[in-house]
Order: structure tokens, then sequence, then C-alpha cells
RNA sequence: GGUCCCAUCGUCUAGUGGCCCAGGACGCUGGCCUCUCACGCCGGAAGCACGGGUUCGAAACCCGUUGGGACCA
């Protein structure tokens, strides 16, 4: 195996996470950081580890963890160790926080809000940074008292993140606080419980977003006062809306989730969204293997990139195309509607009406897009009761087509072999006879098997309906025809 | 406001100083194929934000400007 990351070699197993705050539903950009962690793991044959950051009680409801773990197994992101909660860790926290108490590298604080923000104008208004002033760093408070504990921060120097999509990016440790590591309510911060899981969880490569990058001077620090080994960071660029600000709900359907409701397939999701910041030279059809084989953090991008339904809906035509019909079955099946007079009884996932319908969604895959789309132009292959579309009489299927149809019937209907010949060669000879164009007795023929305009080609409809079933449709148009003048 | 990041067609991107008066893809568009609709194929319009450097040479390196974003407050 090759490596090729901007470092080198790791020194350690490759170990990466997925760490999501369960505050809402897998977005777009919470999925592609678990893909480029994922593929990043298995591409070195490392661990790919889940973690639900919940320590925010408030926020955190059990709805969004089963809806985070609904999406990433849809997206078939399989993970190797966890889930780990933070909320069962409170513990481990308040002991580690407790041992950088002792270790005089942090300090109990006692200041309320009011005061910290009495402080903080009276700094802003002084022209000085708005950070915690220090004034309980050596007051030495009893542990009895109300209090929060604070990290003590090196003041002077630079605090240089090795990023490895970024580079080097430098923060004055002058500007960086005395940050709370435990609350009042002696649950942890974020920026602590992280650091303390990275570290116990052995973790060798942070990749998350890049709203996470100023948080990483500060980690660095924490990772220093536990004498933990520093992970390498990748802070991978955001996806935005079309109005370039972090992807939100207000940008209509965002967790991926909703994808698989508007009927799209999970390759075609992640195939669209691993090219949202990686590339492979012009690449963009990828299939699960090339993935892993080929996915590095080299070819990450450093700029925010915008969500394109367009491109995501193309990628799902072509995924859709090139699927067999086999497999696309038990992921049509809850997007096709009731029928009125099924040609089937029964489930649609075995037997006989399996058969039929995946001949039926092999000529269908390469006309639509989405499995809703699938679902929506099954029926009248399903269904003995469809309605005539209205525009059929524009399109031939009128009065004039009534010899056509019925000479169609007779022939049709004398037919001992049933194969794409024998049709193709009984169409052709029907319009040299007639003097008349394909389209003009296919039109009518398409109108009257299946009551669209449109439809796969009308050899292909006439061999997946079968003969009886042909013959009774074009009857049943026929009869329409003499009764009500159009069908 | 502070800190940090980003900047190639409308969008996703290739590009790691000469192969680039910039390549691919989506979308848009002209045509071909054709029984309908798609698919497919061939063609077109469309971009290096701006200004300075560095260099024999800059989309690429440096500085600045502008614009955008994220985080913190």
């Amino acid at each position: 195996m090759t490596d090729s990351t901007a470092q080198g070699p790791h020194p350690s197993p490759v170990r990466v996470r997925f760490a999501p705050s369960p505050t809402g539903a897998l977005h777009l950009g919470g999925a592609r950081t678990a893909l480029f962690n994922y593929l990043f793991a298995q591409h070195h044959g490392g661990k790919f580890i889940l973690r639900v950051e919940d320590t925010d009680r408030e926020r955190s409801t059990e709805e969004s963890v089963s809806g985070i773990f609904d999406g990433m197994n849809w997206l078939g992101l399989e993970w190797d160790e966890g889930p780990f909660y933070q909320s069962h860790r409170m513990e481990r926290y308040l002991e580690a926080a407790d041992r950088l108490l002792a270790e005089g590298k942090a300090y109990r604080c006692d200041c309320s809000p009011d005061d910290l923000e009495t402080r903080r104008k009276a700094a802003l208004a002084a022209g000085l940074p708005p950070r915690y002033d220090g004034r309980c760093r050596d007051r030495n408070l009893p542990a009895d008292t109300p209090h929060v504990i604070r990290f003590k921060n090196t003041r002077t120097g630079d605090v240089v993140v090795r990023d490895l999509i970024r580079g080097d990016v430098v923060f004055d440790a002058a500007v960086l606080d005395d940050l709370v590591l435990i609350r009042s309510d002696r649950t942890p911060t974020y920026n602590f419980a992280v650091v303390i899981d990275d570290a116990d969880m052995a973790i060798s490569h942070v990749i998350r977003g890049d709203d996470h990058i100023n948080n990483t001077p500060r980690q660095i620090l924490l990772f220093a006062a536990l004498g933990s080994p520093l992970p390498q960071f990748a802070h991978i660029p955001m996806i935005h809306g079309t109005d370039r600000t972090k992807l939100s709900k207000r940008h209509g359907a965002t967790s991926v989730t909703a994808y698989r409701e508007m009927g799209y397939l999970p390759d075609a999701m992640v195939n669209y969204i691993v090219r949202l910041g990686w590339s492979h030279k012009d690449q963009e059809i990828f299939s699960r293997r090339e993935l892993i084989d080929l996915f590095d953090l080299d070819h990450v991008g450093s700029s925010p990139s915008i969500f394109n339904p367009e491109k995501l809906l193309w990628l799902n035509a072509h995924y859709m195309k090139n699927t067999p019909g086999i497999d696309l079955l038990p992921p049509v099946i809850p997007f096709l509607p009731a029928l009125v007079d099924p040609l089937f009884s029964g489930a649609p996932d075995s037997g006989p009406y399996a058969d039929y319908l995946v001949r039926a969604i092999d000529e269908w895959k390469g006309r639509t897009r989405t499995l809703v789309e699938l679902g929506e132009s099954l029926p009248p292959f399903l269904d003995r009761h469809f309605p005539y579309h209205p525009d059929l009489s524009k399109k031939g299927l009128n009065q004039e087509s009534l010899p056509i149809l019925k000479e169609l019937l007779t022939r049709i209907g004398s037919l001992t072999t049933w194969d794409h010949d024998t049709l193709s060669q009984l169409l052709r000879s029907l319009t040299e006879e007639k003097g008349l164009k394909l389209g003009q007795v296919a039109s009518p023929l398409r109108g009257a098997l299946t009551g669209q305009t449109v439809s796969p080609g009308i050899h292909e409809v006439l061999l997946l309906l079968g003969q009886q079933e042909s013959l009774a449709r074009i009857r049943r148009a026929i009869r329409s025809l003499e009764e009500g003048g159009n069908p």
C-alpha cells in the first residue's frame, strides 16, 4: 500500500473518527465528513470510529442519534468501533480535569457571568481583547464553592496547526482564552471532551469540517498539557447552499435520508458528495472499490463548495441506468402506487410478479432519473385499468387509426412465435403494405397498449406485456374508439 | 468587532512555473441517431476577481486590494 498524506508514513495505526452532535439529521456536510473518514480508514487499512457527542443534553435527541445511524447505514459507511457516547463518559472528563488541577495546569474560577460580562465590556472599551482576564488563576479556590474549571493557557508564542489540507495555520497564543474545561454544572465543554476522547481513543487523524479550525489551537495546547500524542489534523471545507452560506435547513432538503425518500440511490449520493471537495483527475464516476483505492487527503481542495442538485440528479440517472433491474427492485417497491386491477396478485418482491417487474424496470430505468419517476412509470404495465392520456388522440390514437388497430389485432393474434424479430418483421411488413411510416403505426399502438404518449420501444412493450395482454389492450382501445369517438 | 480560512466557466473541478490564448463534468445550447420519451454520439457559448511584484516565462510563487465564508464575541 502506498501512503499519500503530506507528512509521510503514519507512525501509528490509522484511527479516525466521525463525531456528530445528535442535534439534527445527518446532513450533506456531515455525511461527507463521515465519508472522507471512512474512505481514509479503508484506504489505509485503519479503523473508523463513531462517537456521539451528546454532552449537550438539552439539544441532543434519540431521534437524531438513530437518524444519523440510519443515514450512515444507507450510505454504507460502516464503522469499526463504537458508537461511543460522551454522555457515558462524564466521570472520565471530571477525572481528567482533576488531574490537570492537581498538576497546576488548570484552576477553579468562581467569576459570575455578570462579572465576566462587565469586565469583558470594560476590556472592549479600553481597546483590549475581550478575553478572560485570569483573575482566578492563582486564587486556589476550594472545591466546595460553586465554580468552573479553567485551563491555564500559555500566553506567549505561536500555536501552529500543521494541517494536512491547509498547511501551517498560525495562531497567536495571546488571543487564546483560559477556556472553561468543566462548567459549574460539572459537564465538560466541547473542546475538552473532544480532546480527552481523541486521546483516549488513540485517534491518529482528525478529519473534520473547517468550522472547527479555530478550536484546534486550544485543543493542541490541551493535548500537550495532557501529555498525549498529537493527532494529525485535516480540516475540510464546508458545503454551502446556493447563497454561499453554511448549508442549513433554509436550503431545503439537506438531510441525506431526505434523498432516499426522493428516490435517490446511495451510490449516487456517495459519488456526488465525494466529488464535493475531492477529485481524481477528470474522473466523475467512481465505484466504491475505486474510491477506497484512490481516496487521499492530498486531493481534497481548500475552498468551500456549493451543493448542486442538478448534478446529483444526473449522477442518479447514471446509476439507475447502470444498475441491474434485479437490484433496483427492492428499492423501487416502496415507490409503487396502489393498483386498481393488477396483472399479478400477491407481493411484488417474489415469484412471477417480481420477474415481470424486473423486466419492466430494465426497460424503464434508462429513461427515469429517480426511483420516484421509475415507480410512476411502471403502473400502466402492472395494471389493466389505466387511463388514456388526454394528448393521445393528437398522437394518433383516434378514428383514423381504427383500421390499423384492427389489422394489428388480427396479425398479432395469429402469431405463433413471440420474440423481437417476429414483432419487428410484423410491424415492418404492415407499414410497407399500407405505405405508412413506423410512427404512424407505433404511436396509436403505444397508446392502446399503455395509455401513454411515451414508453420504451414499441417492440419491448409488446414483449413485456405478452401476446394475450397486448391483444386485450388493443381490443379495449378499439371498443373505446367505436363507442366514444376518442378514447 | 476579533481570529482564521478561501478565491479557475452559473456550479463541481483538473492544473503543483513552460505541455494552458486553460482540460473534464453538470446545466444551457446547435446537430446526429430515432416509433415516442430518454439514452448515446458530435459541436457551441461560458472562467484563471483586481493591482502590484518575483521570473526569460505565471492560473500557478510573494505582497496588497476587493469579495466571500467560518468561528468567537
